[in-house]
DNA sequence: TATATACACGACTGCTTTAGTCGTCTTTCG
DNA sequence: CGAAAGACGACTAAAGCAGTCGTGTATATA
């Protein structure tokens, strides 16, 4: 599971591109809309400020606004820059590159040959989202509503 | 990142897969090969042990070894039932489904349109992969040693 | 049957992370 | 100036993680 934070940086972010390009919605107005609390809001978009995803305006009629485009802001950017690292073992992680300690030959790791490829395709997938291609999914999906193809899920749970 | 004890029983499992069917190991000897606390492997081998993935004997001569053949446990199951669910978000869960609090409307929901397929490939890829395609794939990576394919690695960080 | 050996298992602990809150600035518009 | 809004550090409660410890129980062998 994402963190908390993380889902209300994403919620904040679909809040915010939903709004005309060039638009820019008040903390308070996020914070009711999307149901987060107030005050944690806040850090989380200083987080964003801070990463160059929003940006804001101080004083009366303030407010935050993307700097970017919806379609230019990926999935995997945010939750990296957020939860951070995404690696299942530290030796998979390219900024964040950690050792196992206990491992004696990383070439040779079985756990390491397992987690790679797998890894890749997720990063890939995540990094190819972007949340132009969220928000249009969820409205077409309001439209013709559809599972989430459970022959998909055989196997382990989730 | 999994957590340390989904590591370490990743370990232990690989260790009992790579000794041949119907041997065992006892704790010691793993815990001793693959760095991994004693007292704490212990609690792992007693969870796989629940979770009918291995099975023991007890008294002088035991030790663990695994109830079915390597390339019939997955990654996706054990790391499921160490860690726990690996859906993104509550709602894109199966066994341990939980509304969102704060989700007025989830079919119309973006995060949750972004996240269905994502999970679904990355649940797909892990249940896909079992041990003995890992064991097998770190035992070739000695031969021919091949880096991670770093173009597959652009856009979001690691 | 005694003893050594090995698994079984609940209780406890220290540390870190998560999910926030609060109070106090600083900026900006009218 | 004053009200409205963002900026930001300090603080906190609760949960989860990564173990350790002590004791109990089963089993093979002398």
């Amino acid at each position: 599971m994402i963190s908390q934070k993380a889902r209300y940086a994403f919620k904040a972010l679909v809040a915010l591109a939903r709004v005309p390009m060039g638009q820019s919605l008040q903390i308070k107005e996020i914070s009711q809309r999307e149901t987060i609390p107030r005050a944690f809001l806040e850090h989380i978009l200083l987080d964003l400020k801070r990463l160059r995803i929003v940006g804001s305006k101080r004083g009366k009629d303030g407010g935050y606004f993307l700097l970017k485009p919806a379609q230019d802001i990926s999935f995997g950017d945010i939750l990296w820059q957020i939860d951070g690292p995404m690696a299942p073992l530290g030796c998979l992680s390219r900024q964040a590159y950690r050792r196992c300690e206990d491992c004696p030959d990383e070439a040779g790791c079985a756990l390491r040959a397992g987690f790679a490829g797998i890894f890749q395709g997720h990063l890939k997938a995540l990094n190819a989202m972007s949340f132009a291609t969220a928000i249009a999914k969820a409205d077409s999906a309001g439209e013709q509503p559809q599972g989430l193809g459970a022959e998909a899920f055989s196997g382990a749970g989730i």
